[in-house]
DNA sequence: AGCACGCCGACT
DNA sequence: GTCGGCGTGCTC
């Protein structure tokens, strides 16, 4: 008598049995399967993951399953291997780890075909209408509009994403032919065009490619360790090349940022075969298409983000991960997998290379090169490019100061500005002011539901919570001791825009944050305005540290590098570093190299003499050093246990039981300590607190962690509180 | 996560 | 007298 283990879409650690349905052919169940099956009072799609023939239930507890939804398994069984080993690794329940994978029309039971999708797009004439000939019709003026930003024609979600009737709108401007229908082909894009040659590469790059594709069919890793500009990309796309050359394909990954139109247009222009781009726009048919493809073989390039490390793969070849020391590469929060650590896993599972690519590799893939796991291949900077710029460090210690800059700094910015070249300054603080306060008595504005301070934003007008986004009017007079007398204190890039905007009043200043970015097309536009010249000043936060290169930039400036020094996460020192190094990057070209200013009041400070002094490379060997003393990763491995509530209490108790329940397994080798509040202990209303885990060794945890696990999902003080298991954690707060 | 069942406040 | 608040418990 079988019985089907079925993985099912809930926070459960576990499968659920089910009995076949009556009449079934036993040949059709085949694990990777979807079933639909009665659960609770409703039914669910499930996957198939197993047949056996015993369960721990009685018989009659078993429900049959109602319908089997494929014909043929969704997933590969190496694939459902692989699924099976990520929710074990992460301690994440098998139903919502299998379903992370799929698409979510696949999630709902639909079948898994292709259908292309109908799209509006202008036609010919359409695009050479002017929007004054429509005065009287406003909304069709602006559906043309919004089809212009769209060659490829917008979806049907798309439109009603707009908020408004355009059904009458768009029938108008069909009527008068100015707009069509087409059948969208999905993301593939190959085929037609002039493509781009290859580059001539130089001896480290060839010697890279030659050292990738000479493993080519069997499992090793690479750490591509090269600064921008070294040409990692031209080592990618080569390895990309032979790849598919052997019929097989290829998954690339990149950091959410880097996901811009352009980067993957530079695949396209090269490669004449079909791409498969995953990115957060796609409509939902879209998404399960370009899953399709790259399942069926017929996608050669795979390119997305975090979570299209989760595509399946007919005919592995390599997997490329871009800017591998990027945090995005984890998710932080629900399912918090690190697609980078699972890009190795797969790699090795599937027995095929994987090239880890960065200009500031993360320590743990510096350590995995000691141990010999992963080979170092560097690519030195060319002969003749950009020279690196020159560092310096400004002692902030009894300086004078304008404001949040030296005068050092704004003398350099001077000089620059008068020879024509472009400023960046970079702040990672958006809005106006860090903190509110009363200069009467000293009360500070805080956030109703968080331990913080809220940032003033002057444009908006508001008091916001950068940590749960609430948003309020400022006080006109202090609660506390009624004085009217409330100022802004600290800087932010929205003052410091405001602040060289005053002091030179000749020059534009762009500024890129999330605030001043937030309308759609808002980004692209000011990214033109720097590359067209005509801003002298850029101001921005991470955002405009990563992807974009600005030759006519001369001079960069970290405005505050202090915070990364003295963090509260251990890995801050790191960051910062990265940091450095990324912003170090947008600078500069051939004749002009830039100078980059990092302003501190810890001139001194080790870590950053020698990232200063003698690289990236020289600062991570000591900052390895500083881990290993310390007993911190990549040394040990650590698993958080987070949790919080609406009472300090039930997060307390919580943790102090399940502490007890870890120190009954933890043998030699793994150490419980907390639990500890979160840096910031109410968030949004909730108490957060967190206990760690540390161990000597992986198996050692992973050992560990399967009982203990199952005991705190069984703790009585579990049910009143959120938690969760955070393995290999990231940030600590 | 959903979704039921289960006991206590403001309304047709 | 009911509708409904979300606390508790279960789902093969």
């Amino acid at each position: 008598m079988a019985v089907l283990q079925v993985a099912l879409p809930a926070p459960l650690r576990h499968y659920f049995d089910y009995l076949p349905p009556p009449n079934c052919d036993i040949d059709r169940l085949i694990p990777g399967v979807r079933l639909r099956v009665p659960f609770g009072s409703g039914h669910r799609v499930g996957m198939l993951m197993s047949v056996t023939d015993k369960t721990e239930l009685a018989r009659e507890q078993l429900k049959w399953v109602s319908a089997v939804v494929d014909d043929e398994p969704l997933l590969s069984a190496p694939h459902l291997a692989f699924l099976k080993w990520a929710g074990d690794y992460y301690h994440h329940p098998i139903g919502e780890t299998v379903f992370a994978c799929l698409p979510s029309l696949l999630r709902k039971g639909r079948p898994a075909r292709q259908r292309r999708e109908i799209r509006w797009r202008l036609s010919p004439e359409g695009c050479h209408i002017k929007p004054d000939s429509l005065r009287r019709a406003p909304r069709q003026v602006g559906l043309l509009e919004f089809l212009r930003q769209y060659p490829e024609g917008v979806t049907r979600k798309q439109l009603s994403e707009l908020g408004w009737g355009w059904r009458t709108a768009i029938r108008a401007l069909m009527d008068r032919g100015w707009v069509d229908t087409y059948e969208y082909a999905g993301t593939s894009q190959g085929g037609r065009g002039q493509r781009e040659p290859a580059l001539a590469l130089n001896v480290a790059q060839e010697q890279a490619v030659s050292a990738i594709c000479s493993s080519l069919g069997t499992f090793q890793p690479f750490l591509l360790d090269g600064v921008t500009g070294s040409g990692k990309t031209e080592v990618y796309l080569q390895v990309i090349d032979r790849v598919i050359r052997e019929g097989k394909q290829a998954l690339v990954l990149i950091p959410e940022i880097g996901l811009t139109p352009q980067a993957v247009d530079r695949f396209r222009r090269r490669f004449a075969v079909p791409i498969a781009v995953v990115h957060s726009a796609l409509s939902d048919q879209e998404r399960l298409n370009a899953w399709l493809m790259a399942r069926d073989g017929s996608a050669s390039i795979v390119i997305g983000t975090r979570s299209a490390v989760w595509t399946p793969l007919r005919y592995p070849g390599a997997i490329i991960v871009d800017e591998e020391h990027d945090l995005s590469y984890k998710q932080h929060e629900g399912f918090r997998y690190s697609a980078r650590d699972l890009a190795v896993v797969r790699a090795q599972r599937a027995k095929i290379p994987v090239l880890l690519g960065t200009a500031t590799p993360s320590l743990e893939s510096l350590y995995n090169v000691d141990l010999g796991r992963y080979r170092h291949l560097i690519l030195p900077e060319r002969a003749g490019d950009a020279a690196s710029p020159k560092i310096e460090v400004l002692d902030m210690r009894r300086r004078p100061m304008h404001a949040a800059l030296s005068v050092t700094l704004l003398e350099a910015i001077r000089t620059n500005l008068n020879q024509g070249r472009q400023v960046l300054l970079f702040l990672n603080r958006r809005g106006f002011a860090p903190a509110m306060l009363c200069h009467h008595c000293g009360w500070v504005a805080g956030c109703k539901r968080c331990d913080v301070h809220v940032t003033y934003h002057k444009e908006r007008d508001l008091l916001v919570c950068h940590h749960c986004g609430a948003d309020r009017r400022p006080e006109t007079s202090c609660p506390s001791c009624g004085g009217c007398d409330l100022i802004a204190v600290g800087h932010g890039t929205e003052r410091l825009a405001q602040l060289l905007e005053d002091l030179f009043p000749q020059n534009r200043v762009v500024r890129i944050d999330r605030d001043s970015t937030r309308r759609k097309r808002a980004m692209q536009e000011m990214l033109d305005t720097i590359q067209s010249g005509s801003a002298g000043i850029l101001i921005g936060t991470q955002m405009l540290a990563k992807g974009h290169h600005f030759p006519n930039v001369t001079l960069v400036g970290v405005v505050d590098a202090d915070s990364g020094l003295f963090g509260a996460d251990f890995r801050s020192s790191e960051r910062m570093a990265q940091l450095v190094m990324q912003v170090a990057g947008r600078a500069g070209r051939a004749k002009r190299p830039g100078t980059v200013f990092i302003q501190t009041h810890h001139p001194d400070h080790h870590l950053l003499r020698s990232l200063i002094e003698h690289g990236y490379g020289r600062f991570a060997r000591e900052a390895l050093v500083e881990r290993r003393e310390a007993k911190l990763p990549p040394y040990t491995r650590l698993t958080l246990l987070r949790a919080d509530a609406h009472s300090q209490g039930a997060t307390y108790n919580f943790l102090s039981e399940a502490r007890i329940e870890a120190l009954k397994l933890a043998k030699g080798g793994i150490d419980v300590f907390g639990p500890v509040r979160a840096p910031i202990e109410r968030r949004a209303g909730r108490y957060r607190g967190q206990l760690l885990i540390q161990a000597h060794s992986r198996n050692l945890l992973q050992r560990m962690l399967n009982p203990w696990v199952h005991q705190v999902e069984n703790l009585k003080t579990a049910r009143k509180v959120r938690w969760s298991l955070d393995v290999d954690p990231q940030e600590m707060l």
